[in-house]
DNA sequence: TAGCGACATAGCAAACACGCTATGTCGACA
DNA sequence: TGTCGACATAGCGTGTTTGCTATGTCGCTA
């Protein structure tokens, strides 16, 4: 078995980082639709949309663009720590790092 | 007499312009500067601070950059709404705009 | 009206962001 | 072990951002 969870612990880290992550339309959009994978995404017979995320491929292809066009744009919001990874066997999988987003919104209040 | 005042009226609008904006540690402190003019920027003979904001050359030295890239920082704040300059003599104060910037900070909670 | 101080604009180079194609890696399965 | 599906990484062209210097504009004031 193989999971790897990646996350860069930004809950209260550098806020520059995160609105750079934020400032794109499409990487804005990803995090909406992962806000309900069940109802955003294709059903996915292999990982729990809920608990784990939605997979690469429907990400990449809801975005319409190249697969490592949509992996890049995962990878910043990751590395940004808002969005959490989980690698399970083949496929992998993303979702929302309500922690992080909160931590955001909230300093945003003292912008 | 003349006084110009520029605001885009991003009230309610773009989010994604507004954080292209904030995405910037140069910017982010500018903002956090004109949070308090007069404790953050030498004493202006001419033009109130807390009315009006701090004048465009306090800002530049301030940032350590030259005067037309400060200028141009300034000017990426205003075209997103989020800083309002008002022109009078030969002066341009820059000071917040703190419903565009409550609207944002609103917006960000519902990201 | 000549000149000066305070900005704004133009124009340019370096760095970064973003799209793509091509290719590498890694786990399953025949 | 060979192949295939699902990503990740490399590399490349193009557009945008960010810094600078040089210069234009505008409102005084001499």
């Amino acid at each position: 078995m193989t999971v790897t969870e990646t996350t860069t612990a930004e809950t209260e880290g550098d806020l520059e980082v995160a609105l750079k992550a934020l400032a794109s339309d499409k990487r804005l959009k990803i995090l909406d639709w992962l806000k309900d994978v069940e109802a955003n995404f294709p059903p996915q017979e292999h990982g729990d949309p809920v608990t784990e995320g939605a997979c690469n491929l429907f990400v990449v292809e809801k975005l319409g663009v190249s697969q490592p066009t949509g992996s890049r744009h995962l990878k910043v919001l990751v590395d940004a720590g808002l969005v959490i990874a989980t690698r399970r066997k083949g496929w992998t999988y993303y979702r929302r790092n309500e922690d992080a987003l909160t931590a955001v919104a909230e300093q945003m209040r003292e912008i």
